[in-house]
DNA sequence: TAAGTTCTAGACATATGTGTCCAGAAAATG
DNA sequence: CATTTTCTGGACACATATGTCTAGAACTTA
């Protein structure tokens, strides 16, 4: 409603009904890859979404291979970022501190799930791709073991704990648990006890509480503005 | 060397130079299924590797899709059951039945994981897949969660000690970690602190390292005699 | 507006996959 | 050993997918 048609630049969209970017080509790709997985990354399936012909394709990307390179490109340098950023951030306790990383993995601007997962997928078939993802999930709990050796954690339990949380983590996205985010907060201190062995308390609770819910909002905004299927 | 070849009775292998048996047919789709994905199971490739006409399929099966049923239904009738049994065995302690669940992810002849993640990836391609292993996550989720409910555990964490194990077990296959039995074992006690909030006692640990080079030992004569590509 | 650049459509070649039909080989049974 | 049952191979129809080539449409620039 507020989004006014005044601006003709790049948009986003698909329906532009006259030619292709190599752009609508890349984010279309991105969206098939993270909703259907590689496999249906197709030349085919593209040229028919965007009503253009397969061979235009061609015209941008030396292959359908060529393509695939850039999307995991784009992978590579986004997904990992926050996870190190989230758990570089200062905290008094090691609770606190697992609620800052928490905090990257609600909603999906931070992170993307979605993404994530669909590269993985992509590596068990990929040795090249595979090995990517192994140096990021190497880089990502290095991080969050030294933030548990920050607070005090021996080398060995520093490491088990960051296992424990990012392994979690992605088998939680690999199960695809749905809850509503409210559900889920309530689960915060059973949560933050398995992880830290310690016991929040009701301050750093409740400032988490009030920083999710307004990560949240922000999400909602940018969620509703992005819908266009 | 050892095993003779006096029995001619349904022998395992593919290359009988024979005729096929509906069998064959699934034995190998199965072994594919878990070694290249779901979208791998092809009469074709079947019928390739088997050195039998891909008609002689349809002989068998109504279908592709028939014979994908009966993957499935091979799935149902194996992994969650292994979990169940190991989760409900008799225990002292909480740390002690912890060990106990961890010995059904000893080699992978009691709950195969490669088999349950092929199985997994299917399902975010099928609803009706999908739909299935959601009800085996949950009968295992419960398991689990009753089990440290019967040790002393509120409902609450029961619940979430239960997720956070699970789920960091499937997170465990799901970045296909692999590490040698005794480093993995020397783990042993950091992840029961971090599974239970407990010290393991060292009768406990010593009980849990024999059970498991026993287990370990078993799997090795298994594997080597099941060597045959 | 003429020339050049950028992008598109459609035909073609090739490969892989499912499923059907049917003649006939091979094994089991009378 | 003749007949029935069980299984196989090859041809055919059809669908989907990648990639190449070329004429030409549609924009951009001179």
């Amino acid at each position: 409603m507020a989004m006014s048609e005044t601006l003709k630049d790049a948009s986003t969209d698909g329906d532009n009904s006259g030619r292709t970017t190599r752009e609508e080509w890349v984010e279309l790709a991105l969206e098939i890859l993270i909703n259907d997985g590689v496999a249906n990354v197709k030349v085919m399936n593209l040229a028919q979404t965007l009503n253009v012909s397969r061979s235009s394709f061609y015209w941008f990307f030396k292959s359908r291979r060529d393509l695939l390179n850039q999307l995991l490109h784009h992978w590579e340098h986004k997904n990992t970022a926050s996870i190190v950023e989230h758990a570089g951030r200062p905290a008094h306790s090691i609770s606190e501190a697992v609620m800052n990383l928490f905090e990257c993995w609600i909603g999906e601007t931070k992170f993307d799930p979605r993404l994530d997962f669909a590269v993985r997928e992509w590596a068990r078939r990929s040795p090249e791709v595979h090995r990517r993802v192994d140096e990021a999930d190497t880089t990502r709990t290095s991080t969050i073991a030294a933030m548990y050796q920050r607070h005090g954690f021996s080398e060995n339990e520093a490491f088990i704990r960051a296992r424990v949380l990012y392994f979690m983590q992605v088998g939680y996205y690999a199960l695809q648990v749905s809850e509503p985010l409210d559900v889920r907060l309530s689960y915060t201190e059973d949560y933050i006890r398995s992880f830290t062995g310690e016991q929040p308390t009701i301050t750093e609770l409740n400032r988490f509480r009030s920083s999710v819910k307004k990560i949240a909002a922000q999400n909602a905004v940018a969620t509703s503005s992005n819908r266009r299927n």
